[in-house]
RNA sequence: GGGUGUGUAGUUCAGUGGUAGAACGCUACGUUGACAUCGUAGAGGUCAUAAGUUCAAUUCUUAUCACACCCA
């Protein structure tokens, strides 16, 4: 009879739906009050899903729906976020193709524009974590730009500006002069580059000496304002407090004295351009330097510069002015070098560093909480080593740019009058009414303040803004603090801490009390995916391939802590086998009408080998409980796998067919009911990695009806252990030796496995003879034995093999080739001679029978002790060879 | 330059102060109405290198080498 094969297109498209329709997913009340809840990290509005999504969200599922089959009120809060560069960058492409500007359109039409995309096309990616199985309450899928949402960010700001934690500063910012908006450090991206290091004269005033300074950014000097020299320079010593011209800018500086100045780099002597560079506006400060600014925001050389360079771009100008320089003598040399070259991260630009106005948090007062927070463990790491990295970065935090110079996102809630106070509130009326208290009798008009925020000032709030802070609701006080976020580590900075930064300050109480930190998916050779290498996997591919189950299982059982998953297709393959074997499995029982239809009562439980079955499960419910526990999801992965092939399927259900071939009506019916409420167990503690095979089979198997529930709501197996089967479970692991004894024997042989054979015990063989005579249905068939001899046959077809330390007699009714068989057992005899040699040279060191503990010390004489009688008898059974 | 992590079977990875494990791959052979997306058996390891601690080190310590990542 052939079966259907599993169609994991159909089923999982069927149950998904199913389980939303249903509303399975919302938490539901549990009896002692017991909670779960994660928030999703909000995928980006624009994204699509990837392998590190992927992977992502499959560990959160496992955690999600464990958690609820263990009976907790469970919630995983989904939704994304706005993505303000991003989105703004998508919807400006897309108006292009159509011909329209962005400035055309005006700020209004334009937003108009981004949510007509959101509606149209954004949050896909949500539609593609269903399809991956995720089990959050989409009911309350959130967006980081809803109303609600925003509100809570304006309230956010509003609260900081007033208690001073967030101002307004004229700073050196990281700018990216093509988006023309300031981004944060985080969104810097150093890069290694070759690059060039020009060295030019600097001719020193009233003077025929120069001083030769050395810059990568030779356009620069049209901001300079000093060169320095290190103080401890002595080639130098003499030049400090004199004056140079800048070539072809003509401006006279001053030489001055600054540790900043590194003798091994370069000439030892450095321009400094304030303007222009995080560290030379150090020195400008500390030297009381003046500023000059010489480009447009667009990266062009504005009216600061000299004339002829006015509005060539800042690559341009650099060529320009090599040459004139050239021309003029004052080139030196042009060195090759390395050096690090900022990017950012959004538009691959080289970023410019400019002195601008923006907003700011003041992130080293908000840290100290958290810093202790983790230090006291109320939020702790997993793996524990993540902290270090957190710590590291909070320790040195600098204050945090949360301005951006675009249209898309939470648009600063400050305004401005016509002499440039500001004043910050919730909206534009009680902007009014402070200003009317500040501006007395005065007349005023206001703007407000066009920059919107980063976006990832809004996502710091996601774990309250999602269960609907400023409001109390039920959901908050239920929630919050969550149980754990699972989440990459490239984000710990951008997004880790600055929610625990916001959700201690307004909460007074850590977002989450673990985060389980996982590493990048990568591809097999362990490259980075990118687009450009062309080795990106496609989940959704692969899901349409071999189903989300094989994906998520394989994913989940590859994520190790602290080490990369490198992803191939082999292994999803691999895993959609194991699938099928279970699918077959269930054939297996549907076929011989194993319906579970009758609660089992333990203590009538008879068969062995559903004692041992059992026992077995409940060692696997145990490591697969405690594994999910501690954030240990590929040990859990391999202890369902191992239990479910090499326990129920290679022996379980092999032992099942002797009893089903018998006429014993009451064992039949026990192992039929037995077998099944097995596999109802296996579906339930694989439901977590592969939920929808799983459900899927619960569904056909009528399992509802007897569990009164859905798998999805279903109760967790936390059965214990019975003391009475432990008899069974020795018994069927001594018989599974034995079996795999003969079969082995049988191979090295070179007998056909087809091939029965007669068995004799030797006179000292009361444990094997008993265990045989005790399961001789099972071991008739499985181990395809003919039957118990009471006399030894001594013919050239009978072989002694040593089974669990007892001498067997195995007779074939064909030529045996004995001759090699005595040499393979003579290797063996060797190789435990040696073994037993080592351990008597070890208990002979009296060092070590002192120091060792007795228990090891009893072990290894234990040892001596089987392998001499192993020996013994292995000797004998040589002898008996001619 | 500072930091973190990783080196264990052909590959991907678990693991352990006291006799080295899994999955996949590989080799040989195909028996019984679950399954060839399978079964049975098997081969395969100086646990990166060196020194130290210890009765005992693949495991702990230190150094070195290699690779990866983060920060400046």
């Amino acid at each position: 009879m052939e079966f259907k094969k599993y169609n994991h297109n159909k089923e999982e498209k069927k149950i998904s739906d199913f389980w939303i329709k249903k509303g399975l997913f919302k938490p539901k009340k549990s009896k002692d009050n017991k909670k779960f809840s994660i928030v999703i990290p909000p995928p980006n509005i624009t994204g699509r899903l990837h392998m590190g999504h992927a992977l992502n969200n499959s560990l959160q599922d496992v955690l999600v729906r464990f958690n609820r089959m263990r009976g907790y009120e469970t919630l995983w809060q989904p939704g994304t976020d706005h993505a303000g560069i991003a989105t703004q960058a998508v919807v400006e492409k897309n108006l292009t193709k159509d011909g329209i500007k962005k400035n055309d359109l005006g700020r209004e039409k334009f937003i108009k524009k981004v949510w007509e995309w959101k509606e149209e096309s954004g949050g896909v990616i949500l539609d593609q974590l269903k399809k991956l199985g995720c089990s959050c309450d989409w009911s309350r899928t959130r967006f980081t730009m809803d109303k609600d949402l925003s509100r809570a960010v304006i309230k956010v700001f509003v609260d900081l500006y007033n208690n001073k934690l967030i101002f307004k500063d004229k700073k050196l910012v990281n700018w990216d002069t093509q988006l023309q908006t300031a981004i944060s450090d985080l969104e810097v991206i150093q890069k290694d580059v070759q690059s060039q290091l020009y060295y030019i004269d600097y001719p020193i005033e009233n003077s025929d000496q120069k001083i030769t300074i050395a810059t990568t950014r030779p356009e620069t000097m049209m901001g300079d304002t000093a060169v320095a020299v290190n103080p401890k320079d002595k080639r130098y010593l003499h030049l400090i407090g004199k004056k140079v011209c800048i070539p072809i800018v003509n401006r006279s500086v001053r030489i001055i004295a600054d540790s900043y100045a590194d003798p091994e780099q370069g000439s030892g002597a450095v321009k400094i351009t304030p303007a222009h560079d995080f560290n030379d506006y150090e020195v400008g400060k500390r030297n009381k330097l003046e500023i000059i600014n010489i480009f447009e925001k667009n990266g062009t050389i504005n009216k600061n510069g000299v004339n002829e360079f006015y509005g060539l771009d800042r690559f341009e100008a650099r060529k320009l002015l090599t040459k004139k320089l050239k021309e003029k003598g004052n080139l030196v040399k042009i060195e090759n070098i390395k050096n690090k070259v900022p990017y950012g991260d959004r538009s691959n630009s080289i970023i410019e560093p400019l002195l601008t106005e923006q907003w700011f948090v003041d992130a080293k007062k908000l840290s100290k909480k958290p810093i202790k927070i983790v230090k006291d463990g109320k939020t702790s790491f997993f793996p524990s080593n993540w902290s270090k990295t957190f710590f590291q970065w909070m320790n040195e935090i600098e204050p945090w740019c949360i301005s951006r110079q675009i249209w898309w996102g939470h648009r600063i809630p400050a305004w401005y009058d016509n002499t440039g106070n500001i004043f910050v509130a919730e909206d534009k009326k009680k902007a009014t009414s402070l200003a009317k208290k500040k501006n007395k009798n005065k007349k005023f008009e206001l703007r407000q303040e066009t920059d919107v925020l980063d976006t990832w000032f809004s996502s710091a709030l996601w774990p309250f803004a999602t269960l609907g802070w400023p409001e109390k609701t039920k959901e908050l006080n239920k929630f919050y603090p969550t149980s754990v976020l699972v989440t990459g580590f490239d984000i710990i900075f951008f997004w880790v801490a600055r929610m625990m930064m916001m959700g201690n300050y307004f909460k007074k109480n850590t977002p989450f009390h673990k985060v389980y930190v996982h590493a990048l998916v990568r591809d097999e050779k362990g490259q980075k995916m990118s687009k450009s290498k062309g080795n990106v996997i496609d989940p959704l591919e692969l899901i349409n391939e071999y189903g989300a189950d094989s994906l998520r299982f394989t994913l989940i059982s590859m994520a190790s802590p602290g080490r990369d998953v490198k992803l191939s297709k082999d292994r999803v393959i691999g895993n959609r086998n194991f699938i099928t074997k279970i699918w077959s499995a269930y054939n297996f029982l549907k076929l011989n009408k194993c319906n579970y239809n009758k609660k089992i009562n333990f203590n009538s439980v008879n068969l062995s080998i559903n004692q041992w079955i059992f026992s077995e499960f409940i060692k696997t419910q145990k490591l697969v409980t405690k594994n999910i526990e501690i954030f240990r999801f590929d040990e859990a992965a391999k202890h369902v796998y191992q239990f479910v092939w090499h326990a129920y399927c290679d022996w379980y259900l092999e032992f099942l067919k002797p009893i089903f071939n018998s006429k014993n009506k009451n064992e039949i019916k026990e192992a039929k009911n037995f077998s099944s409420f097995m596999m109802a167990n296996i579906l339930k503690i694989l439901h977590p990695f592969i939920p929808f095979f799983t459900e899927n089979l619960w569904a056909s198997n009528g399992y509802k009806k007897i569990f009164k529930n859905y798998l999805i709501s279903s109760r967790w197996p936390d059965y214990k252990k019975v003391p009475k089967f432990t008899k069974s479970q020795n018994n069927i692991n001594d018989l599974i030796e034995l079996i795999s004894n003969i079969r082995s024997t049988k191979s090295e042989l070179k007998i056909t496995p087809k091939l029965y054979c007669d068995i004799f015990f030797d006179e000292k063989s009361g444990k094997l003879k008993k265990l045989v005579n005790s399961n001789i249905n099972l071991i008739n068939q499985v181990g395809r034995i003919n039957s118990v001899l009471k006399t030894k046959r001594n013919n050239k077809n009978s072989i002694n093999i040593l089974v669990l330390k007892e001498k067997l007699s195995l007779s074939f009714d064909e030529n045996i080739d004995l001759v090699s068989q005595k040499e393979r057992i003579l290797q063996k005899i060797e190789l435990i001679n040696k073994q037993i040699s080592e351990l008597k040279i070890k208990l002979k060191n009296k060092a070590f029978v002192t120091n060792a503990p007795k228990e090891i010390v009893q072990n290894n004489k234990n040892l001596v002790k089987e392998l001499t009688i192993e020996d013994e008898k292995l000797r004998s059974i040589v002898l008996g060879i001619n």
